[in-house]
DNA sequence: CTTTAAATCACTGTTTTTGGTGAGCAATAA
DNA sequence: TTATTGCTCACCAAAAACAGTGATTTAAAG
């Protein structure tokens, strides 16, 4: 008997995949969690075999909650769920200790696998997330790829900027003069690949470093 | 029996969906469909009640397919289905002939009323999305709101800008004068209520003009 | 057949961004 | 200890965006 608990945040997702699971003779679902916390909640004085992980949920999203929750139930297996066939949203998770993958447009069938080859042992990747990964390794080999991480600092200015303040008025706001803006404006335009604000902008939301 | 059509894009949702309502002894789902095309091609062989309809979908989105279908098979009742709480959304959905609108992140229990209120002829409307509405009405009274529609050109001018084409590029791209693309910026600057380039893209991405 | 709206183009400034280069300081990782 | 990284600041010239105003043509709507 598989235990499995279920988190997303949207209610009709989880009645929906509910009443999918319950059908399997050799599954439960013994919970359900609209965020984060309410994952490591249950987890902690509740045997749990499997969470069903989605990636996108407010408070605390399925990546932060993947680190979490292997560092301190390491037992549980975790399946990461989401819409997106996103590079970094499934090297994320599976940094963060998720043994598989599987997206949210694919049918039950390759999600019970996954659970199937989760509970077993193994991991488990959805044909078009490994596609993805290789993809995007090949990419990083030649070149094309690397992104790299954004400090605090240049999210904070960031944002400034999206939201159309001048680097006068991000230094004002900030604290800062006006050339540090002006040096964070051009590391995020070099490591966002853009070539203008605008672009910048459009790069971050497709990157979700904003929402 | 009331004949149901689940219309949207991720076959896991439609799995559960499935799943969830077959499970109520008055209903069948006599067929689900990925995208508008599909929905518009089984009600017209299929006699259906109520298509749960996705405001996402590739290809003809919710708002789209509703549009025709309430022209072409009026009969059939619409309800608008979305992961946001959008006053767009609801309002665009509404006027395209839907006869009512849940929110994903609410239960099945909301869902399944909907679909009792759609088969006995009236309307339905979550509380998030009535009020939702509401807000957005008091608001446009206020003169807060007030989003003119841009034309298709605008539009155009629009992508460009967020993938960083600089007006002169932009214009050698749409063969006309840098000073045309100037007014439409500016035009789009003064829709779009932003003030520069940043803000524009922003908004732009906040009122789903990109995605 | 008008009135309106979209799309086109023009001129003239001012402000902001962008690109290039360089450097000091503090915290932290190797 | 040394190397690296994040944050800070500086200067300057060229390019681009921004603001204000006005005007013509064409197509749709009334």
């Amino acid at each position: 008997m598989v235990k499995v608990l279920i988190a997303d945040d949207h209610q009709m997702f989880v009645d929906g995949l509910k009443s999918l699971l319950v059908e399997e003779k050799d599954m439960c679902v013994v919970g359900e969690a609209k965020n984060g916390y309410e994952v490591l909640e249950i987890c902690s004085h509740e045997d749990v075999d499997i969470v069903i992980m989605d990636i996108n949920m407010p408070q605390m999203d399925g990546i932060q909650t993947s680190r979490e929750l292997s560092k301190k139930h390491p037992s549980v297996k975790i399946l990461g769920l989401s819409m997106y066939n996103d590079r970094d949203y499934i090297s994320d998770i599976l940094k963060a200790g998720a043994r598989g993958y599987v997206l949210k447009n694919t049918g039950k069938e390759s999600l019970l696998s996954a659970i199937a080859s989760l509970q077993s042992g193994s991991n488990y990747l959805s044909e078009e997330a490994s596609k993805t990964l290789l993809n995007s390794f090949m990419k990083s080999h030649s070149g094309e790829q690397m992104l790299e991480k954004l400090s605090d600092r240049e999210k904070e200015v960031l944002e400034c900027i999206a939201s159309g303040l001048t680097t006068h008025e991000i230094a004002d706001k900030l604290f800062i003069s006006k050339n540090t803006v002006e040096t964070h404006r051009k590391n995020l335009l070099y490591k966002l690949k853009a070539k203008n604000t605008a672009e910048l902008v459009n790069n971050a939301y497709k990157q979700r470093l904003i929402q």
